[in-house]
Formats: structure tokens, C-alpha cells, sequence
DNA sequence: CTCCAATCGCAACCATTGTAGCGTTAGTGT
DNA sequence: ACACTAACGCTACAATGGTTGCGATTGGAG
């Protein structure tokens, strides 16, 4: 998607136009109301070339995945890796609960668990959040808050899964107060020497 | 679907022909190649049968997934909590591996990401899950392996949400080294007293 | 400026999914 | 045993999703 050969002009117009479409559509929508026909119509692109450049609905969801992952987001840093891990934590938490980012980012879990192509891009999405993430457990391992020998992307997943495993498996409300128990019970753990 | 003014003879036999044949789409197909159609097909019940009585393959999943939540399941007992929860996570794990469980569990998941009364079957299901589950942190409270102040079913929660983090969210795969460092960071967490 | 290939728009089409009307079958109460 | 009606099967059809072939447009190289 990215070595087009013709990025100039007008194939960057459609390309620009389908993904704002796309978007705008799964903030309204959600997964279940994301089809090519109300992409096409939305965005001015006919229908069969949204089909022959991005295949389906999911080559939509990975072509925006991409895109959403390029941009960083704030690394929080109060100083202490408890403050860290709960900000992340709670990042995440709120960024479900948003009305306009929640049903989008919620669309590409949707989406992932049932294309492998979205599921790819995803997985790679999600390498690049722990990597940029991991850095608030590098910060305290440097301070002498936690041993060296712990995983800091590991610290990471154990932090946030619970957030997402009430969410999308449970299917259970998630307070502040689980996001903070979350993130605390990650840093016992890493404090613990388990991780 | 409880609540059948007919429940014996012809229903029953529908009822039942149509959630095994579910069942053995799902296994073969998975959730994507679940249609209802192949269901009518496979079970020999006629289609338009099958969307009066299911709806769609939303409805096929509920149901399924309700007689699923039934039976319950092999709780470890090994007289440790360390024992007990990894034996838990591991099981968890192992069911998503086996090539028969793992694409019809996995696809109780993806349905529920998309509908929400597959959501709501998938709830109750979880909830159960975890009520079972929990007896093994009873125990360990009544030995006295961990404090009385412990949020039993969080215990669980906890303990598992990285293994689903990892197949579901992130689509990393999980050995059993992280199954069983799961389970570890949970005990840690649960005797630090943040559980 | 000119030409050429890449890309797009368009209409027509096929396949799949889901619905409606109606006659038939088979549990169930008497 | 008999009648009554809930539930099912069947055909036909509407709607949606996705494909194909071809002509028109447009960037970009020389």
C-alpha cells in the first residue's frame, strides 16, 4: 500500500478521502455498520475501485490501522513508575470510554479477531504501543525502582490486559478503579520478580 | 428459547440437530465460515426455520454458547494456590491450542466483539467462569496462602487476562512459560494485598 | 508538449443473504 | 381417537455484497 506507484495526485486524493470516510464511518457505525458501499458513497470514490484497492472491509480497517499507529501518543512521566503505570493504564481505559475514539478503536479489535490481514496489522500496532510503553519501566529500572532483570514489555501487557480482557472478553464495565488495580498488580508482580 | 410451549418431539430434535451442526461448522470453519445456510444444510432443518427460531448466526452462537456455560469445568485441586492457578491459566491456554475447542471457543469471542446478545451469552458464561474458578483462591485463603481481604474473582481475572490480551488483542502467541508467568503475577499480586 | 500506462468511473452482472406467503406436518389436550 | 394449532418445509422473491469488462481520465516520463 505504501510503494504505489503513482502517490501523486489524484490516487492520494481517493486514498485520503477513503480512509476519512472509513473513519468517520466507524465512529458513526462501529464494526457491524462499516460496509465498502457506505465507504464509497461517503467518501465520492466509486465502489469497485475501493474494491480493487483495498479488497474488503478489513483491507479498509488495516489501511486506517496503519495509519493510526504512526502517530505517538503521550508517554506519561510523574516521576515515579506507580504514577507511570496507572496513566498508562488509565489511558487506555478512557480512550474505550471516549465516544468518539472508543467505537473506532473498538472496530479494530473487532475487525482483528476475524481477519488475519487486520489481525497483522494490529499485532504490529500493538509491538510498537508496548515498545513506546516499555520505556516508563526502562525509566525505573533506572531509578532503582525495580530490578534490571525484568521484562518491561511484559510489565506492560500484564498492566493493560486486564482492562482489555474486561472489555472484549468478559464483556464487563471497567471503573478507575480497575484500571488503577490493574497497573498496581503489574508493578507488584515486576516488584515480586515474576516478570 | 427456554420457555417452549412445545418443548418435546419435532422442536427438541431441530433444536438439537441445529446446535450440533453449529458446533461442527464452527470447529471445521470457524466463525467466519459460519453461515446459516451451511447450518441448514448440515443439520437437514430448512433455513427459513432456522432464521425464525435463531435470527442469525449471532443467535446460533448465544445458543450454543448457553449449553456450553452448562457444563462445568475441571477445576485443578493440587494443595497449592501456585499449583491451582497455573493449572487454571494452563487450561485456558491448552483450550484455545486443541484443534477441536479452540476455533469454536475462539469464535464465541469474535462473536461477541460483534453482537450483543453474543456479548451478554458470553458475559454470563465468563461470570460462571470466574465464580467456579475462584474456589481455588477460597481455598488458598482458608489455608492461609493469602490474605482474607482478597477480591476472590479478581484473582482470576487477573491471572488469565494475559493469556486472552495475548491471542485476542496484541495476536501474540502464548507458550506456556507465559501461561504460567500469568498465573505467577497474579499470586504475586494477590499476596502483596492489591487484589 | 505528447504519449503511455496506471488508475478510476460506470453499468451490467452473478452470488449470497435474508424475508414473505402459504400449505403441510406433527405434538398436545380432550 | 380426534381435532386444534404451534412449528416446520417449500417456493419465490427482495436486498445486499461483490465481480467483471470496458471505456474515460489523469499523472508523469521523455
Amino acid at each position: 500500500m505504501e510503494s504505489n506507484k503513482r502517490p501523486g495526485g489524484r490516487s492520494a486524493r481517493v486514498r485520503d478521502a477513503v480512509r476519512e470516510a472509513t473513519l468517520a464511518e466507524l465512529a458513526e457505525h462501529g464494526y457491524r455498520g462499516l460496509t465498502v458501499e457506505n465507504v464509497a458513497e461517503r467518501s465520492g470514490v466509486h465502489k469497485t475501485t475501493v474494491y480493487r484497492r483495498w479488497g474488503s472491509v478489513a483491507g479498509l480497517i488495516s489501511d486506517a490501522l496503519e495509519l493510526a499507529g504512526e502517530e505517538p501518543w503521550p508517554i506519561p512521566d510523574t516521576g515515579s513508575i506507580e504514577g507511570d503505570l496507572r496513566g498508562i493504564v488509565q489511558l487506555v481505559r478512557s480512550g474505550f470510554d471516549d465516544p468518539e475514539l472508543g467505537p473506532v478503536s473498538s472496530a479494530f479489535v473487532a475487525a482483528a479477531v476475524q481477519d488475519p490481514d487486520a489481525a497483522r496489522a494490529l499485532h504490529e500496532f500493538f509491538m510498537a504501543r508496548h515498545e513506546q510503553s516499555a520505556e516508563v519501566v526502562r525509566r525505573a529500572v533506572a531509578r532503582g525502582e525495580l530490578p534490571d532483570v525484568v521484562d518491561v514489555r511484559e510489565v506492560i501487557r500484564v498492566a493493560v490486559a486486564p482492562v482489555y480482557y474486561r472489555l472484549f472478553v468478559a464483556h464487563e464495565p471497567v471503573t478507575e478503579r480497575d484500571a488503577d488495580r490493574a497497573a498496581d498488580a503489574a508493578l507488584a508482580a515486576a516488584r515480586a520478580g515474576v516478570l
